[in-house]
DNA sequence: GCCGGAACGA
DNA sequence: TCGTTCCGGC
């Protein structure tokens, strides 16, 4: 059976909780919980079991690499319930952030990507500290 | 691989 | 508003 696209989408991983609402809530749309995809990316990024699927790069500041795309792609379109999904439409998304100034890109380097924290948490969400290797680390409830 | 316009849906 | 799908171009 297929179960997991349902309804709620939270990680199931077995107490693997990493965001809290003020993650998966928009400001212009009370209720909803649709979950971001630059969100999914510090998810992912938070845990070690998917270092081998997209992981911090080390010496820069937030920028990430995606080591296995089609993994990558295929779990963010089963959170979204999108079977069809795949790196092209995934990195187009990301393409949308860099307007935004969520994202940008790491000319050059296959895969690669880095967060503009400087302007996404720094303001936004003071919640996390991130230290200078990468690792995030969610200051919840303290 | 990566870019970004365009149409479209929730 | 944030993607998803499709796609021509580089």
């Amino acid at each position: 059976m297929k179960a997991g696209c349902s309804m709620v989408e939270k990680p199931e991983g077995g107490g693997g909780y990493q965001f809290p609402d003020w993650a998966y809530k928009t400001e212009s749309s009370p209720g909803s919980r649709q979950i971001q995809l630059w969100h999914f990316i510090l998810e992912l990024l938070q845990k070690e079991e998917f270092r081998h699927v997209i992981a911090w790069q080390q010496g820069e500041y937030g920028e990430f690499v995606i080591k296995d795309p089609d993994e990558v792609a295929r779990l963010w379109g089963r959170r979204k319930c999108k079977p069809q999904m795949n790196y092209d439409k995934l990195s187009r998304a990301l393409r949308y952030y860099y307007n935004k100034r969520i994202l940008h890109k790491t000319k050059g380097k296959r895969f690669t990507y880095k967060f503009n924290f400087n302007k996404l948490v720094m303001p936004n969400y003071p919640f996390i500290n991130i230290r200078s290797s990468g690792k995030i680390t969610p200051l919840v409830g303290n």
